[in-house]
DNA sequence: TACAATACTATCCATTTTGTAACTACTATT
DNA sequence: AATAGTAGTTACAAAATGGATAGTATTGTA
């Protein structure tokens, strides 16, 4: 009886957190842009070549990255003015999420081939 | 020269490898069902109530998981037929996501709770 | 003055996702 | 026959997301 509360519990907690996570790197493209900065920082243009993505899009994915403290911007005073777009601290305790997401989809890929390859 | 193109090709790869991750276990509903399942198996309606999702959308989501080797069904010949939804072995593969989210999701809310409760 | 580069924003529309409500199919019970 | 429980499905509506295109603002160059 104790151990049943227990799951129940400690399972809607998982689910909420599940959902925190989702609410602030979920959608197709936030995941997707931290990954990118991860090699350095990036100017607009660069990274909405690199995702193709559009700059609509890539201007309020940015923008809601930034109010959650996952992206910093940096304005600098070039010929025509450059924004550079960089990872913060904080979003490094996201490595080990996209870590553990980027080996599962590396791995999962490889599945499918085979799959294709010798049908079981 | 050469670490640019390595970067460059490794980055591409990360890339990939999250959109594929996402387009399994994406959306609103996958993980947290999948967190759900973690308990143990459940029928359709204690899914359905237990996360609150409607019976045409839950409907969907399973047959993906389904699909992707997610999730198992099984008709049992009870009374009323009832169906059964549990984890598979392959789902196994995808605890390090949902534990890395899990613990991130957990984390994060603290620290927003700390930033309301004393304003930085 | 005209044009180009950078970083957006505005407008409009298409697609996808999610939700609501009602309904089907099967069986068992009253 | 009427009702209820389980597992869905159907039809429709609302909302969220995504994308294409063009335009703004600033500065520099030809």
């Amino acid at each position: 009886m104790d151990s049943i509360v227990h799951n129940s519990v400690t399972c809607k907690k998982a689910r909420l957190a599940i959902r925190d996570t989702l609410d602030v790197i979920g959608g197709k493209w936030k995941m997707v842009l931290l990954t990118i900065l991860m090699d350095g920082k990036k100017r607009f243009l660069e990274l909405s070549r690199e995702a193709e993505i559009s700059p609509r899009i890539l201007s309020k994915e940015l923008q809601e990255m930034e109010l959650n403290g996952l992206v910093s911007r940096t304005v600098c005073n070039t010929k025509p003015v450059t924004v550079e777009y960089a990872l913060t601290p904080y979003s490094e305790t996201l490595k080990e999420v996209l870590e553990a997401m980027g080996r599962w989809g590396q791995q999962h890929r490889e599945r499918i081939i085979e799959e294709i390859a010798q049908p079981q």
